[in-house]
DNA sequence: GTTGAGCGTT
């Protein structure tokens, strides 16, 4: 990621600048090699928290449309809306590539049973004064549609 | 600082 550079890098000009005024023994490279080492461990801490974190669900999994959504809405608000009926993996709003807007509509990933409880339930749902609507997402196909 | 039918990203 270029995010994470910016970061290491950022992160390691602070740590050159600690390290020289606590340990002026060490030249400017060197304190910046420390720092950029310390930085790229602590991000790599962080990272790999998060992503432990993140993995709370194995299971089959389902990919929901959800459109007509409110513009100011954020990602944690859907993902808490969909919480309520089952373990919610990720939720991506999708916005302008270009202008960063939102587009009004999103996806959810979640567990396959609390999918279909949340599409029947929150289909035509009123949240934050609009009328939602929740399908089973078309594109990169789940495979198993199994329906009795 | 705007808008309103729709199936997107690493």
């Amino acid at each position: 990621m270029q995010k994470s550079f910016l970061v290491v890098v950022i992160a390691a000009f602070i740590g050159a600048f600690g390290i020289h005024q606590f340990a002026p023994a060490f030249s400017a490279s060197i304190a910046f090699f420390a720092g950029a080492i310390i930085a790229a461990l602590l991000f790599m801490f962080l990272s790999a928290s998060s992503a432990k974190s993140q993995a709370d669900y194995q299971g089959p999994m389902m990919t929901l449309y959800v459109g007509n959504l409110p513009y100011r809405v954020h990602e944690g608000e859907v993902k808490e809306l969909f919480e309520q009926y089952g373990a919610v993996s990720t939720v991506r709003l999708v916005r302008d590539r270009k202008t960063g807007r939102r587009k009004g509509f999103g996806f959810v990933e979640m567990a396959e049973s609390g999918a279909r409880e949340a599409l029947a339930k929150l289909n035509d749902f009123n949240f934050q004064e609009r009328t939602i609507k929740v399908r089973e997402a078309k594109t990169q196909d789940n495979g198993d549609s199994d329906n009795s």
